[in-house]
DNA sequence: ATGATAAGATAGTAATTAATTACTATCTTT
DNA sequence: AAAGATAGTAATTAATTACTATCTTATCAT
């Protein structure tokens, strides 16, 4: 009987989780604000009118998503950077792990800069922006660790050499966005981080 | 008569280029994807219906103005980069003369990121496509040109630098939308492009 | 001056959106 | 097995959207 397919009547948390689960799964094929509460029931197999039996309003629907990203983001790239004595190769793997996410994941990245343009501050704007401090905090770290251990010049522009990490995925981001091919962010990170990594060793 | 502040009743084209104005200046306060006729209409001082007058469309709007944006973008770094015999030095004024742009009208790579993020190819985003692979040859030619005269290792993956070159400007965007500070961006962008620089010209 | 015409205002339309409603089906607990 | 709680449906709502039809006004060549 519960093995049977009628999948219809989940518990309140998992419709929650299914619906999270749907809205990462469109913004990876369609622009995010351009996602109606239609076309995520239409995903999950569920009426419009449903959603709001398990979300207040539209935004907390957002909410939840970006709760979800942010978790499972920082999640991810701590786990990859653990047991990893060298800042370096850290920061690589961190660099790797995140890729890997957003391969996996394509509307990720594009939701969090979706969220950011909004001009209000709402509640998915602020978890954004924390989830971006946060990781913003751990490469301060790091690279000040490198320093530490004088795997990264001294003199480094820590600040600028954070900015540029998070920008060398937007524009992986961006590349794949232009050829319509997701894949080709994995083939691409290892040589752009690459030239990321030469720029923030090399001294002068 | 003609002296005075009535501007209403403008010749169609100055009219088309009054509302690209408005456009681009919306785009740099709120989500471009959230900016209607009649939004546009209003911060210029005309009817919504109006704008019917001189475009046939809404897309036929974001068209002259992505049109627009991709000559002005184009002519800025072409005239940056003129007469510059070095090609890491005219890639370096090409950076600078794009941020620059950037911060004049902060609403651009906002608006070309939400055009590409678009499903449907419709003629902005074909625009922004193609403005994109124009920018993108305009750096293989340089980097090719550094290669042959020593300036960059012969090894660098042109590719790959031309990629990190354009994420770098995308990362001095999103951490302005961070700080909702446009001024930044004039801040950071040295700093930025100075690890870019060493990442391009480090061997090995 | 005056009429033709280009440009703008006003007041609509149809379609889409998030959200709400009244009602029904299913699960859980006693 | 009855009863209450939970989850879902289908239809409807008010608001917003791009776009249009009709009337009015300003501009300019003659």
């Amino acid at each position: 009987m519960t093995l049977s397919t009628h999948v219809k009547h989940l518990p309140a948390d998992e419709r929650r989780a299914v619906t999270i689960e749907a809205v990462v799964d469109l913004a990876g094929s369609q622009n995010p604000s351009e996602i109606t509460t239609a076309a995520i029931a239409k995903h999950m197999n569920l009426t419009q009118g449903a959603l709001f039996r398990h979300f207040p309003t539209k935004d907390a629907i957002w909410q939840a998503v970006m709760e979800w990203v942010a978790e499972r983001l920082l999640a991810r790239i701590d786990c990859a950077a653990q047991g990893i004595d060298s800042p370096l190769a850290a920061m690589q793997a961190m660099f790797m792990s995140h890729v890997e996410f957003v391969a996996e994941h394509p509307g990720v990245p594009r939701m969090m800069f979706g969220e950011l343009q909004r001009a209000e501050q709402t509640a998915p704007k602020r978890i954004v922006q924390s989830l971006i401090q946060r990781y913003a905090e751990r490469l301060h770290r790091l690279i000040e660790a490198g320093k530490a251990c004088g795997e990264l010049p001294a003199d480094l522009d820590t600040e600028a050499a954070a900015i540029l990490f998070i920008g060398t995925i937007q524009g992986l981001v961006m590349q794949s966005l232009l050829a319509g091919n997701v894949e080709r962010i994995r083939h691409d990170a290892p040589r752009v981080f690459a030239i990321y990594q030469r720029g923030i060793r090399s001294t002068q």
